[in-house]
DNA sequence: AGGGCGGCTTGACCTGCATCAAGGTGCGTC
DNA sequence: GACGCACCTTGATGCAGGTCAAGCCGCCCT
């Protein structure tokens, strides 16, 4: 499992940022002292109920921030109706644009979420005095392009099964770190994964209940997914699920 | 037209770099005198033909830099052998990874191409001590994460034929700027485009043939490709050809 | 308890694209 | 000129996943 990357869009929550209790990788990661205090001193918090949206497309950005709980999404979309879920924020996932005054994506909160914010003007003016800043979102900005990148292989080419299998790994990943048997408490509808995957709910309602019967995975009600036995899942995924990386 | 933007995944080439000889942007436009100098005395040009391969994924990368001339892909691929390009790579786009060691794509060079090119260790030192560079680059991998994401919808929701038109009317916005009629010759073989599109070389061809047919675009010989009517080609591709966009 | 509703599942059918297969075109080489 | 080869096109067929439709489950509300 080397090489399995999470690729769900924004996976950037790295254990590295224990001294900050709302885990704000961007920042805290990258200041020290003096101004750290003038960062903190930005911060406020605002929280949005389950369903609410955060932005539409083309609104002005007046912050950037990141997420302290819940899950948000970021979703583009054709004239016609045709929704695509781009990214998928999870809790130290960052949100916003320095240098950006408008959002490209919708913006909805998935679950009820509450995000830690900065206007945006003082943020990009630190982002040019405290050098480790631009370089750390610059890190983070890579990861995301990654994410992305790994993403389009899965819309690009893989088959239904294996795409709801990717998710429900990824999700696993992050969501159960070393729980036996791992589980979790699945954040996105069915709707919302088939937004994510470039399928329709029916679909993915289907490709849940066959690795359901294949005894992939488990399920507790509709929304807590359990699995005993990754490698399984991941095989499913049409990733090796044994550890070996080919050349 | 107006929110139409190219969907290349690395569509960063804007007229901003006049004064650059190589138009490298991230570096020409960052950095002014003594700096301007230190970085032009890095500078390295190496030189490939068409098919040959740039770097394998893993592959370890003691260089970035920028395209001069010619077109390179960065493709992702599954164990079995499904692959998946996730990056186009045209003159003046960015290539490489300052703070990564190595390269998660395979890159090829899709025509002859030329790359100039820094060594990344001083290039990555550079990046602590002028501050612009790494906003800069900042600023460069937002665009490049934007335009993955666009191509996440193509990949994800759009039509074969949207998808084929989507990616032609993205060639020619990037290549004829404001030709009449406008033209292009592809950059790209049909497999290399069903690469990219998330389709099999067979309907890439059947829905070029389709367009042709349609009267959407013409074609001179296979690579050559010429457009009357771009609001027709961008109706072809989902897109609203007329320049309204609904709110 | 009953009704309404959002979210999920299942079934029947259809279509768009993949697959398999054959043949065409242009170009370099002997 | 004709052979070989890479690239492209076209046709026949099959199937994965979309579409349409019906119904179930859990939950809130009165």
């Amino acid at each position: 499992m080397s090489h399995f990357d999470p690729a769900l869009s924004l996976s950037l929550a790295r254990a590295d940022c224990a001294a900050c209790p709302i885990r704000h990788r961007a920042v805290c990661a990258s200041c020290e002292g003096a101004e750290l205090e003038r960062l903190a001193s930005m911060k406020s918090y605002r929280s949005w109920k389950a369903g609410e949206t955060i932005a539409l497309e083309g609104d002005a950005l007046a912050h950037v921030g990141s997420v302290v709980t819940g899950c948000a999404t970021l979703t583009r979309s054709l004239e016609d109706g045709r929704m695509q879920m781009v990214g998928l924020l999870l809790p130290s996932d960052f949100l916003g644009r320095p240098g950006r005054a408008v959002t490209p994506y919708e913006v909805v909160a998935a679950t009820d979420v509450t995000l830690c914010l900065f206007e945006r003007k003082p943020f990009e003016r630190m982002l040019g005095e405290v050098p480790n800043l631009s370089s750390r979102l610059l890190e983070m900005s890579l990861d995301e392009l990654d994410a992305a990148r790994d993403w389009m292989l899965v819309l690009g080419r893989k088959t239904a099964r294996e795409k709801v299998a990717s998710l429900l790994a990824n999700i696993l990943h992050r969501a159960a770190a070393a729980d036996r048997p791992l589980w979790a408490e699945l954040p996105l509808t069915r709707e919302a994964m088939a937004s994510y995957l470039g399928l329709t709910i029916e679909t993915v309602s289907r490709q849940i209940t066959r690795l359901r019967k294949d005894g992939t995975i488990r399920l507790e009600g509709a929304r807590v997914i359990l699995c005993d036995d990754l490698s399984a899942l991941l095989e499913a995924a049409g990733e090796d699920g044994d550890g070996t990386s080919p050349g």
